[in-house]
DNA sequence: CTAGGGTTAG
């Protein structure tokens, strides 16, 4: 037949579909013959042979025109609910409606109805509806839940409006299974409002009402409606009591409230109310559990009702993958395995997701095998599952096999094969693919423009963040947030990292621990740490990152006091300190000078908090050692570790006598770093600073020497100063820039006002005069002259170096900021200088 | 006749 497709009904206006059929109903003919043939047998065919078989004997009888045994037949063969049994069924009927003269009831058209709405085959089950209108066959009843369902399903929303007016035209508004499947459906097509419309207008509401309400909103995001629907279904007049499909609707709100108190609550009244448990509700159960953080709560409940069944299986284990304990879900799936049940494709999903985790191949291959046996993949979600294990063991081609044969590509098989490359290394194929995508979605543009914060790429994701919005109008979420507040905090603009957060404020984005922690890092790193503490303070809970972060930040700023409060805060909050909690306090320590605190929270770590220091703590403490002067107890230390030094920790040592002026344990540190790394260029150059600000000239040049033979250079340092949202860089000695001369006539005004250059800063032999100019052209005094040339009077000049400032350029900030009424913040490659009125937060402790 | 959990990518 030519289908008349359900996208007919989709192009008419409202009326139309009401109006062409305003001729009266003709009403249903009543079948006063009494059916020839048993329903009984028919009961028998459980294959669609077994029914063909009846088909031809109904022939012989010559009874396949007659309209009851033809519906029953038809209505048999829906329920097989196969492919083949769904066609087979539309041949008879089609058979029949066109030789008949006695359908003209809509009992056959239900049935059909009916078998493509449960089947999926929503537009079929839709142009049938139509087409049973066209022809003036009245709906009843039992048509119109079919009809509604198949537009839920397939979200035909405008369909179902239409059926909507119909029924009204024809007075079925008032019938409860009716008003029910309106309910769903409006509830299914996101339009809630609606859906409560229809509710709340009901006279009469039983179980049903009350259970499509509920999971409209808990389907929809809407947990919090959907619990208090059922709360209030319990005390509500109508006098119906749940039943376990309403308690499986309720939990799944639950798991998506994420809050252990309510589950416990609704879990107590299972208990209680005696409605009884199915497998279902167990599954339902233990997901709710997992995703509220209640484990044990939900391992209880799989232990108690048994690890052979399949459902709760795969609730546990895609639970368990989603966490990462990817052992645990394989050891779920393997002992459901070993009581003889079959993994089903979402059990396959969960084990190669696992085996893309564990990045392990051998797993994964064998998974693979698995599915091919079942026929599992031609499912595309198993498809991108697959891809995403390939890519991540690194075998790229067997991933593009996969992907190239994929009948059905989705957004989701693109957007794995671009975050494969991006974990492989390989951004610019990321790139390439990115920009091939038929279809993008937000996943998609987080995916590229984490990468590019992740390649240090940080002013290019801030573009392709702005590109999104430009061309694609998809909408930031919290992920997209983070890698652009990431990126932010790395290029160090407080303007851009003020829009960023308010950009997250205008749209509604939900500030949670991730986003306020990437937040916290990011006005830290932009040298607002005010700003920094605010989010933190207004973060609802907090976890140990988030702690961290705070306590980095006022490590940055200078603030040992306040860092040191906030860790001992957090432990009384009932917070298991980490590695890097201590890290960010031990720092604190060192920027603030706090020696004795520092010592008293190294030697907590193990003995109280029972976090045996790693070598980065060392580091930390000989960095505190060393700043304080106290080179002998650094080295002492140094000697005393358990593990062998790196050269990270002999390099805070070296800085340490750098700033002491100590050359003689200077050399020896450099010398352990040599050997450990001698690819360490900074050594060098801290080395020859040492030997500089002594005048040993002599040795100065040997380390040169011995850095050129080695093909090492000094990394340059850079200077970086945003002015009205461009980014300015400057190097020692740049001459390049368009205001240079007005940069220098800057300079020379300064120096007049009295700076006494510090000429232990240079590192070359040459005669004093040339010595100061170098001295005058360091890469953060050119950026700070710009700052006050270009800058109104009276704002903040904001500058982030990628090098440890030299203390002639601190001194020459300290001048300007007195002389010139202004603060000068200076990022340099660990902290910041807050500096006005002619001081500095760091105390020249640095 | 109407209502139901678990689904890969950032």
């Amino acid at each position: 037949m030519a289908t008349l497709g359900s996208g007919v009904v989709l192009h008419l206006p409202p009326m139309v579909l009401t109006s062409s059929i305003s001729k009266p109903f003709l009403p249903n003919p009543i079948d006063r013959t009494k059916s020839p043939i048993k329903s009984s047998s028919l009961k028998d065919c459980k294959t669609i042979d077994e029914l063909k078989m009846f088909h031809r004997s109904l022939a012989k009888q010559g009874l396949d025109s007659d309209a009851s045994s033809i519906t029953k037949l038809v209505s048999r063969s829906c329920e097989l609910g196969t492919r083949e049994s769904l066609s087979f069924a539309r041949e008879v009927f089609d058979h029949s409606v066109e030789n008949g003269q006695s359908y003209r009831s809509c009992f056959i058209y239900n049935s059909l109805i009916r078998g493509y709405a449960s089947s999926g085959l929503c537009d079929e089950a839709l142009s049938l509806f139509l087409r049973m209108v066209i022809a003036g066959i009245s709906p009843d009843k039992y048509t119109f839940p079919f009809g509604l369902s198949a537009c839920a399903k397939s979200r035909a929303n405008r369909d179902g409006i239409q059926i909507h007016g119909l029924i009204v035209k024809m007075d079925y508004a008032g019938d409860l299974f009716v008003q029910n499947s309106l309910v769903h459906f409006y509830a299914e097509c996101g339009e809630l409002d609606c859906a409560r419309k229809v509710f709340d207008k009901m006279l009469e509401r039983n179980v049903v009402s009350w259970t499509s309400m509920i999971c409209g909103y808990a389907r929809r995001d809407f947990a919090k409606d959907a619990v208090d629907l059922f709360f209030q279904m319990m005390r509500s007049s109508d006098g119906v009591k749940p039943n376990s499909v309403t308690m499986v609707c309720v939990i799944s709100a639950c798991a998506k409230l994420e809050d252990l108190e309510t589950c416990e609550k609704v879990y107590d009244f299972i208990r209680n109310s005696g409605v009884e448990v199915n497998d279902l509700m167990v599954s339902a159960l233990v997901d709710m559990y997992m995703k509220c953080n209640g484990d044990d709560a939900a391992r209880k409940l799989y232990d108690q009702y048994g690890g052979g069944n399949l459902d709760l299986c795969n609730a546990m284990a895609s639970n368990y993958v989603r966490k990462g304990l990817t052992k645990e879900a394989l050891g779920v799936l393997n002992l459901m395995m070993g009581s003889g049940v079959r993994p089903d494709r979402i059990s396959m999903l969960s084990a190669i997701s696992s085996c893309s985790q564990q990045r392990n191949l051998l797993w994964g291959k064998s998974c693979h095998g698995f599915v091919l046996r079942n026929g599992f993949e031609s499912w595309d979600n198993i498809c991108n599952a697959l891809i995403d294990m390939y890519m991540k063991c690194c075998r790229r081609d067997s991933a593009f096999k996969i992907f190239d044969r994929m009948l059905k590509k989705t957004v989701v098989s693109w957007n794995t094969v671009v975050a494969g490359y991006v974990e492989n290394g390989e951004v610019d194929a990321a790139w390439e693919t990115f920009k091939a995508m038929p279809e993008k979605n937000i996943v998609s543009w987080n995916t590229i423009i984490g990468a590019l914060v992740q390649a240090s790429m940080f002013e290019e994701a801030v573009e392709v963040f702005r590109s999104m919005q430009r061309e694609d109008g998809v909408d930031a979420d919290g992920v997209t947030m983070m890698s652009i507040a990431s990126a932010c905090g790395h290029l160090g603009a407080l303007d851009l990292a003020k829009w960023v957060y308010y950009y997250i404020e205008k749209n509604g984005i939900e500030i949670d621990v991730k986003l306020g922690t990437s937040l916290v890092d990011m006005f830290s790193r932009c040298g607002d740490p005010g700003s920094a503490m605010s989010i933190f303070d207004g973060l609802s809970n907090r976890d140990v990152s988030a702690w961290t972060a705070a306590i980095r930040a006022m490590a940055m700023a200078g603030n040992g006091n306040r860092a040191i409060e906030l860790l001992s805060e957090m432990i009384e909050q009932g917070m298991k300190p980490d590695g890097v909690v201590f890290v960010g306090a031990l720092t604190a320590c060192s920027h603030g000078g706090l020696v004795q605190q520092g010592k008293e929270i190294f030697d907590s770590m193990e003995r109280v908090h029972g976090v045996s220091p790693e070598d980065v703590h060392y580091g930390c403490m000989v960095d505190l050692l060393g700043r304080a002067g106290l080179l002998e107890e650094a080295l002492q230390l140094i000697e005393s570790m358990p593990m062998e030094p790196n050269d990270v920790i002999w390099n805070s040592l070296l800085a340490a006598c750098r700033v002491q002026g100590n050359v003689e344990m200077a050399a020896y540190a450099a010398e352990r770093i040599q050997v450990l790394a001698p690819e360490r260029t900074g050594s060098y150059v801290l080395l020859s600073n040492v030997y500089a600000s002594a005048g040993r000239w002599n040795d100065v040049a040997k380390v040169r020497m011995s850095m050129k033979e080695k093909g090492l250079r000094k990394s340059p340092g850079t200077s970086l100063i945003q002015i009205q949202g461009k980014t300015h860089e400057f190097t020692s000695g740049d001459e390049s820039h368009p205001e240079m001369l007005k940069i220098e006539a800057m300079l020379d005004e300064i120096s007049e006002l009295g700076h006494v250059p510090d000429l232990g800063n240079v590192l070359m032999d040459v005669d004093e005069e040339e010595k100061r100019f170098m001295l005058s052209r360091h890469g953060e005094k050119l950026a700070m002259a710009f700052g006050l040339i270009s800058s109104k009077k009276g704002t903040t000049i904001r500058i982030v170096k990628n090098l440890r400032v030299c203390s002639d350029c601190h001194s020459f900030a300290k001048l300007a900021s007195r002389v010139y009424n202004r603060e000068i913040v200076l990022r340099d490659n660990n902290r910041f200088h807050f500096i006005r009125h002619g001081k500095c937060s760091c105390n020249d402790f640095w």
